[in-house]
DNA sequence: CTGTTAGCGCTTTCAT
DNA sequence: ATGAAAGCGCTAACAG
């Protein structure tokens, strides 16, 4: 139950831009020829530092631009060269997943990471409507960013469609080749494993979401790799109800009380962790001790849980910006572009045993 | 202590879109009308609803572009038309807040409602480099929502400079005229205050950031008005240190171990409730009993703390929609546009002492 | 070293 | 009921 305020909602004001109405109309380039005594190439070279003017005149007309106030109109400037400055960025979920893509700290720091790597290069960045939205990208885009492509996102398809560069954010399934930024995701597994397995654990098994991305393959090969080596049987587990902590919650309650109960478990997000933890708490397992728990991906729910999750570190913030450089060189020069592996981190934390000395919890 | 992973980081592949390197040029309107034997007006006046052709030629002119895979270049269209379809949106935080307003869920809320909404109809949003960051705006854009003015935000100033339309959140308090969405968040603190009070509080205080925004000054406000009339002696302290978890703690290890400590506190921000929330424990003491704990802005931090904090929604999804939608109608025509405040609601949970049987926590 | 000119792809008067 | 033509503000050949 809640309750509404019972005042006003609404009351009237005068917008303050309207006061100034007489707004001078915008300084052109050929004012600035005309106050310069030149040509509007030749402000045109002055302001883009094409190296063909005497440093004087190049001065020159950029004094007078700057005391008329010009600013330059990018959409002028967009249309003489063919290209926009824009960059679109998706994040599609599973379509099981309820909310949206800013509910998971990751797609969240990656995202505004992004935009703010674009930002300082001189490009803007847009993101597009979710899969499935009625009408397609309001703006035209140089090139797409494309978080955990699905088989039909819709922004990989028009990119596609009009020939525009793309950087995936993970492997595409359906094109490998496609430039992405990735993280070695196997590794991280391994040895989150191993991990767990130096402080006891007998029987890790794996959670995951449903399997159509590339990081969660990467994970079950990981761990299966890892389970034949050592030659234990593998127990992997699909959540269903998609990348939240109620589907971790159910499909922990579910192997936790059958039979041959896991001692620890990894996940494939950190939300399917929050959900694992829960459902240990309810049933009255010790974490560590009962149950080890280890995730992908780390956030500030995975820091406060008591105990707080052991977490790989995923750099969402290196991803994106990395993802952001790899489009502009791909729209600038399709050459020499090549796909990235950002590094991950491992943080661990009291819901997995004490592990080698060198790996303390921070 | 971390470890990075061993392998390699980098390895290269061909981008996909290389290989249809054979873009077929783009269909311009042109074309369109080459093949449907009409001028280059028709097609416009057909593609864009202009109600000034037979339905007969608007269908076949709409047919042919359909079957040429005709997509309409924005850029151009911007340029003729005068209008860039794009909206500009900063958030700008204290100086002394480290991190980003990412952090802040927020501003991670209206952020994504606001850019849902504007791509719903048809425009684009784009973030604002921070402020103070190097270059200006990248893109021309037709309007700008400022999140949370600040005396000299960069945005707020170049939308000004180019008399172009704004909406603030919150009221900026240089010019309190200015069409803005807000909440009302004396009442808020009021409601929030009689709740404790019905619970047992007798010396309430306020925790707030540095009062440069007008809802921390609207709390300060609502709180001394409810002081005055209950004739309570307001206790009112202001955290260092910025939005964060930290400054509340700093703050509340404070005043919760000075002379006549408060019993409640209303904090203006859910990261400072969670530092007092900290603080508190770390002191021993009871929430609701020896302590109650409320805050403005609901957040998952603040459910899932023990006990979880009482909290009013700010409606932050509510908040962007409608600034965008005050934005455009700005745009499109100054009249009849008016601010507008948006309903909260309290959720009452274990931090505060039980509640009048209305309020019942959710 | 600098200017002239023709677009970029669309919208929009103004004719017919 | 439809078309011709002049821009929108900038870039980029191509001259000189």
């Amino acid at each position: 139950m809640f309750r509404f305020q019972e005042k006003r909602f609404c009351y009237s004001v005068q917008p303050a831009y309207n006061r100034s109405k007489m707004t001078r109309s915008r300084v052109s380039m050929k004012d600035v020829a005309a106050a310069a005594g030149v040509s509007l190439t030749t402000v045109s070279d002055a302001l883009n530092d094409r190296g063909r003017l005497p440093e004087a005149t190049r001065r020159r007309v950029r004094d007078v631009a700057e005391q008329l106030g010009f600013q330059p109109h990018r959409t002028a400037r967009s249309l003489a060269k063919g290209r926009s400055g824009i960059l679109m960025l998706s994040v599609s979920l599973p379509e099981s997943t309820p909310g949206s893509a800013v509910d998971i700290e990751f797609f969240v720091q990656l995202m505004s990471a992004a935009s703010g790597a674009a930002l300082h290069r001189g490009w803007a960045l847009v993101l597009a409507p979710a899969t499935g939205s009625e009408r397609s990208v309001p703006v035209d885009f140089d090139g797409a960013i494309v978080v955990d492509p699905r088989p039909h996102d819709a922004l990989l398809r028009l990119a596609d469609a009009e020939g525009k560069p793309v950087v995936t954010v993970g492997r595409d399934l359906e094109n490998p080749d496609r430039l992405h930024v990735d993280n070695d995701h196997s590794a991280a597994v391994r040895e989150a494993l191993d991990l767990m397995a130096k402080a006891g654990a007998e029987r890790p098994a794996l959670l995951t979401s449903e399997a159509d991305s590339s990081y969660v393959q990467d994970c079950i090969d990981g761990y299966n790799v890892w389970c034949t080596t050592r030659a234990m049987t593998p127990q992997v587990v699909t959540a269903a109800g998609g990348l939240t902590q109620g589907a971790g919650y159910e499909a922990a309650r579910d192997f936790l009380t059958g039979p041959k109960r896991p001692d620890a478990v990894f996940t494939t997000l950190d939300s399917l962790a929050l959900g694992v933890h829960l459902a240990a708490q309810s049933l009255g397992l010790d974490m560590p001790h009962d149950l080890q728990v280890a995730t992908l991906s780390d956030s500030e729910a995975a820091r406060q849980a008591r105990p707080p999750v052991t977490a790989v570190d995923l750099n969402p913030v290196a991803t994106g910006k990395e993802a952001v450089q790899l489009l502009i060189k791909a729209i600038e020069d399709a050459a020499d572009t090549e796909s990235f592996l950002v590094p991950t981190r491992m943080h661990v934390r009291g819901s997995t045993g004490t592990a080698s000395p060198e790996a303390v919890s921070d």
